[in-house]
DNA sequence: CTGAAAGCGCTTACAG
DNA sequence: CTGAAAGCGCTTACAG
């Protein structure tokens, strides 16, 4: 039996206005009708009815999560899972709901419009990738709070990130120091800020030892197009004994592929990946990764997030550093 | 701007009901009311309310997905990302929203019947391991549709799962196949459904090539504990030449650790595990696995639950082959 | 076909 | 402190 709040003031005798009141932790009801709502509430397992609430609040205390619709999740290892297991734990942690959005591929655009039409959120959480200026315009202009996972160049604004640079820079300071010298870069999309930042740490590190810092290789994720790239890439630069990897998932797995057969001898080659997975450490070879702090940029995420919808102000930008194993 | 149906209805000098009949595709009203409708609706973006509509219909248009709030995730490998996008996916291009559940690790058994109460969604899907008696009844007595995610030995209902049975079976007689003769099962929690069907599978396939199935062993999907298990484990069987293992994601890695430092050598060494992971592909030597269809046990799961709300009658059990890769 | 009215369950001024 | 009333935006009988 669902208890709306009309039945408990009905039980207890007391007006709704009352029942609300007392419900919601107000002032201006009496003690004693206070702890008798209460307990009732109590009894019958009374919960506000959520939509009810939200239509009369104008606030619905549900944040939602935009996700890659295309979903080659597999190239981001847990990524993916590890930040909406965090993103949806800090968020229930403090009252609030987590709605997935899927942006429908066929007019991926209309999306944030849509939501902040419908109103069905308080905030959103956008992985940088995924927002365009349009969208930044449109939440600004309907003032919906918003953050960013990852920072994006189409807006300053609330971001979580991981020290794209830095992290690039340990790595091949790293691949460095075990003596590599003529080290290859493959890289992402170009058009991704993270991409430019890594490949950005990873040509500065170089030059500052002194090596070329030519050698460097933008692909898609895609499997295919990727080890046809690579192995061109590798005929151009045959004389490359280690590589940087701006990615991780399963993305290094596909390169290894081509190494291989290309009879590269891994043990003395030198790999340097930006991202960590645990299956890395069960290869028979080393290889040197930098670990993201998923879980911790998740639930800043959603604190900033939060903070914005209370009028607060969140850091601008949060940024983590990475781990290098090796 | 945010429209209602009320400034709508001003702007085309219609009722409000009428507005929302056009705008629903209910019959009631002038083909010529109703294009100027929609044409003005379209123009100003106008999206309903979700809450109101959802207030008025007493539908939400909303389903909940309960997840692992404790988040071994990487215990499954790319499971629950896949799921979890699959759900999305298909319950977005249903006109569904999709709402991400962490239960309280504090008092997980508040949460469903916190669920039920706030009416914040439409029906629920809940992985077999995290649903109890109680929440099955909880559910049933306030008719709120619900499916698995996996048989559940709690409730005979709508239930999606991969032949665990089967795939044990085809593990084991590939493992047979290849000459084993002394295998041994790693299994995990025994409390699991899977895990007893998987078990079982292991042991009819044994038994029917006439080979011993005794060594068998349960144990948490913890690390420390796996490892610690399995050193006694092989103590205690020190001639198996083959390893049944009933789970993927990073388990079996645990298990492979183990083997390495009892220098086992693991290309004569047999190996065959329930779930695929494509590292384990990269490994220096051979794994049979027996792969699940996760994306499309996603899938219909979304459609099961979405059938269960519009009073359909989905098939209450819908199981997926495995696929053996060797 | 069209629209005024009541209602979904809750909150929030506003009187008493 | 207490409660009647209006309102959040939409839908759905019900008259006209």
């Amino acid at each position: 039996m669902k208890y709306t709040i009309r039945e408990i003031s009905e039980i207890t005798n007391v007006a709704v206005s009352t029942v609300s009141k007392a419900l919601n932790g107000q002032k201006g009801v009496s003690e004693k009708k206070r702890q008798e709502i209460l307990r009732i509430a109590e009894k019958v397992h009374y919960q506000p009815n959520a939509n009810a609430r939200a239509l009369a609040h104008r606030k619905t205390s549900t944040i939602g999560l935009i996700v890659p619709g295309d979903a080659d999740y597999s190239l981001s290892g847990v990524y993916w899972s590890v930040l909406i297991a965090a993103i949806a734990k800090e968020a229930n942690s403090q009252k609030y709901n987590l709605m997935l959005i899927c942006p429908d591929l066929q007019r991926p655009d209309q999306t944030i419009s849509e939501i902040i039409q419908k109103q069905a959120v308080d905030g959103l959480i956008i992985p940088s990738e995924l927002v365009t200026k349009k969208d930044v315009k449109a939440l600004m202009e309907a003032g919906l709070p918003f953050v960013m996972q990852g920072c994006s160049p189409v807006a300053e604004h609330c971001c979580v990130d991981v020290k794209n640079k830095d992290g690039a820079r340990k790595l091949t300071a790293a691949l460095i120091a075990r003596g590599y010298k003529r080290i290859g870069c493959v890289a992402g999309d170009r058009k991704l800020l993270y991409t430019q930042e890594r490949v950005e740490g990873f040509m500065e590190e170089m030059k500052n030892a002194g090596f070329a810092n030519d050698a460097i290789l933008y692909t898609s994720y895609s499997k295919e197009e990727t080890q046809e790239n690579i192995r061109t890439f590798t005929e151009a630069f045959p004389d490359l004994d280690a590589l940087f990897i701006s990615a991780g998932g399963e993305f290094p797995f596909y390169i290894i592929d081509v190494l291989k057969e290309k009879n590269y001898d891994l043990h003395a080659f030198g790999l340097a990946v930006f991202g960590d997975y645990t299956p890395y450490h069960y290869l028979p070879y080393r290889i040197i990764t930098a670990s993201q702090p998923v879980r911790k940029m998740g639930i800043q995420d959603t604190k900033n997030l939060l903070q914005l919808i209370n009028k607060e102000t969140p850091p601008s930008l949060s940024l983590f550093d990475t781990e290098i194993q090796s």
